[in-house]
DNA sequence: CGGCTTTGACCTGCGC
DNA sequence: GCGCAGGTCAAAGCCG
């Protein structure tokens, strides 16, 4: 599941020239940007500040109005969310088509899937999109991409596609252990180190029910060293753990204890992460990536808080700021030019 | 002693 | 067919 079907993703940071000539009192305030420098008579200093103001106000209002589009987005999000479970729980195999019938069969298939997650995940990353990419369900298209005809072969498929999901946890810098704490309980398996990615990538296996096939591979983002991507496949076929077990369990190096993660929005890439650096806070929202789509998020103590974590990061994200100025008065830049031609 | 992590070896898919 | 890279196995060691 992901945004990117959800969101307008041309970063329309209230730039539109369109709207611009509609809405805004453009001759004014582009004015008043270019002869800031000047000594205005009195006059012209009430004009311009009430241009100010009246330019104060219409952002205001498209702030506004972008935090409702967000939380629309997060309303939609959840329906396609639900949905998508529920379609999930209906089309699930039994658990021995679960199992991989050979190695080789499963390895092509994980990395046709990958392929679609990485893809999704680096559209996300560039394009402003939310960064918990539950499953590849790419489109969401994928309900009535299955005919009769290669039933045989895509929902398989599908349903290996739909059970990855990558999560983004942003530890300690100082941290070096590949631990994501989701409230499972994983045995690690093994480590490697990748040729794209200097960090070294671990494996690991559910170890809460022996026979869960879910597996995580936890690796460092490149770029930043203190954000954990978890990528985790297949579903898993047991209760989810009780919250105290998971308390009392997580002592011992497993990953056990509730996330005290919050919404964040990093500078780099626009993501939400489950910031492990942070100590949990009231309303607590999701605790593990599972629960995070199934039933917390649903609440709309969860969407509000949601929206008032991005909005409050983005405002308080002096990079994005200074790329929104950039846009905006690039844009400005851009609309005066045309005019002049 | 059981369960976990570590780590080198091995297996497999894929591109050339 | 070969080499590379990712994924997995399994023995050894550690820890409570």
């Amino acid at each position: 599941m992901e945004y990117v079907s959800l969101v307008d993703t041309s970063l329309d940071l209230n730039s539109n020239p369109l709207r611009f000539i509609e809405e805004a009192p453009k001759k004014e305030v582009q004015s008043n940007f270019i002869q800031l420098e000047r000594k205005v008579p009195v006059k012209e200093e009430i004009q311009s500040t009430s241009a100010l103001v009246e330019e104060l106000n219409r952002v205001n209002a498209e702030n506004k109005r972008l935090t409702e589009m967000l939380t629309v987005l997060c309303e939609n999000y959840n329906v396609l969310r639900s949905q998508l479970m529920e379609y999930m729980s209906k089309n699930a195999p039994p658990e021995e088509e679960e199992q991989p019938p050979a190695v080789s069969r499963k390895r092509k298939v994980e990395s046709t899937a990958v392929a679609s997650t990485t893809t999704t995940t680096t559209t996300t990353t560039t394009t402003n999109n939310i960064g918990i990419n539950n499953g590849g369900n790419n489109g969401g298209n994928s309900e009535s991409s299955s005919t009769d005809e290669d039933s045989c072969k895509k929902p398989r498929e599908e349903h290996v596609k739909a059970t990855i999901s990558r999560v983004y946890v942003r530890t300690e810098a100082s941290d070096t252990s590949l631990i994501v704490k989701d409230g499972y309980q994983w045995r690690k398996y093994g480590q490697k180190v990748t040729r794209d990615n200097p960090c070294p990538r671990a494996y690991f296996k559910c170890s809460f029910a022996p026979i869960c096939p879910v597996k995580k591979k936890v690796q460092r983002s490149m770029e930043d060293q203190s954000l954990l991507v978890a990528t985790y496949e297949g579903e898993h076929n047991h209760p989810d753990p009780p919250r105290t077990e998971a308390t009392a369990a997580s002592n011992r190096g497993s990953t056990l204890n509730p996330v005290p993660c919050s919404a964040s929005l990093s500078s780099s890439a626009p993501t939400i992460t489950l910031d492990l650096t942070k100590k949990p806070k009231p309303p607590s929202p999701a605790s593990d990536a599972k629960n995070s789509g199934r039933t917390v998020t649903n609440t709309p103590e969860f969407q509000q808080f949601l929206v008032q974590q991005m909005a409050s990061s983005l405002t308080k994200d002096p990079g994005f700021k200074a790329a929104l100025a950039a846009a905006i008065s690039g844009r400005m830049v851009q609309q005066h030019e045309i005019e002049k031609w």
